[in-house]
DNA sequence: AGCAGAAGTTTGGTATATATAACTTTATAA
DNA sequence: TTATAAAGTTATATATACCAAACTTCTGCT
């Protein structure tokens, strides 16, 4: 029923930052919002009528905002998509945490849930596996300055999987 | 000098388009770019146009469309990061083709490019690390569907690492 | 040469998302 | 309780990027 109704990537964020500011005030503001976004609090108010008349946020003027459940489910999606993109860029991709959080809050609106999915799997096996892990991820930081595999050094690398079974 | 010129996705977009319309035919034209951006012929020029005030590309009005050198150097990067995200969502998260390309597409304007470096250093890693590679990969496929991990099965797994050492 | 059709451009209109500035409503505090 | 400030809204304007349709230029064919 509502398969088609793809939102931009700016009223995602919109959302987003919603679901942020209720989880900590109950309910956002205009101006909160405008501060997050980093644009002025006129532009808002527009927006914020999109998305009521979408019924994913209850809007009266000048009054609360929430998210409607409909809202809550979208903007819960997104920062689990946000979420789990920084994590990989971070812990694994060794980016540094502002620019992950930057680069994630771009990413989350160009990954689908099927593939995130996937992302999620496939960090939780990193975490998992025992030929990969958090030594490994060393090994692949160690790897980043050398470019080049010592091959010594892999027996020894390799033994330590081993020991974790 | 020109750091910051950002171009708008769209645009990146059109560069990458022309950049492979000049592959195949030495000169990209209006009526191919549309086709390749799924929009219409009129919606180009203007494009184009603003292509030209920002020296990207070389056009008069029904003339050939070429890059310029340092539009072939912005086309190339997003074209490089293209490959490289297609290559991670289909060869190590397993996305469908299509889909990969079609998400790579939307991510490369998201990631920069210390960031992709770092992909392409992870996907390399993981296709020279004895610890990684294919069967490690094939292992991931295998722990979607199952989920958890089997500790008999993980030994047998580890002992794959030492044959390639 | 000249005509038809293809390719390219222009024009006018739409949608999105923003800014700025003036205005209204709500909250605060003397 | 009423002035004032803060928060929110409205109106106008801008930038991006698109479409549809009319128009222009170019190309190939006879």
């Amino acid at each position: 029923m509502d398969g088609k109704n793809k939102l931009s990537e700016n009223l995602e964020d919109y959302l987003e930052v919603i679901l942020n500011l209720q989880n900590i005030h109950k309910v956002a503001r205009s101006k909160e919002i405008a501060k997050k976004l980093n644009i002025q609090r006129g532009s808002v108010t527009g927006m914020l009528k999109k998305l009521s008349k979408k019924k994913l946020i209850n809007y009266e003027p000048y009054g609360f905002i929430t998210l409607t459940k409909k809202g809550e489910e979208i903007a819960s999606e997104i920062q689990r998509r946000h979420t789990i993109i920084k994590d990989f860029l971070f812990r694994v991709l060794q980016i540094e945490d502002k620019k992950s959080d930057a680069i994630a809050c771009r990413m989350e609106h160009a990954m689908d849930k099927p593939t995130v999915d996937m992302l999620v799997k496939f960090i939780s096996f990193i975490d998992k596996c025992p030929r990969a892990g958090t030594d490994w991820i060393q090994e692949f930081i160690d790897f980043c300055s050398d470019t080049e595999l010592d091959m010594k050094r892999c027996k020894n690398c390799v033994n330590k999987c081993l020991t974790k079974i």
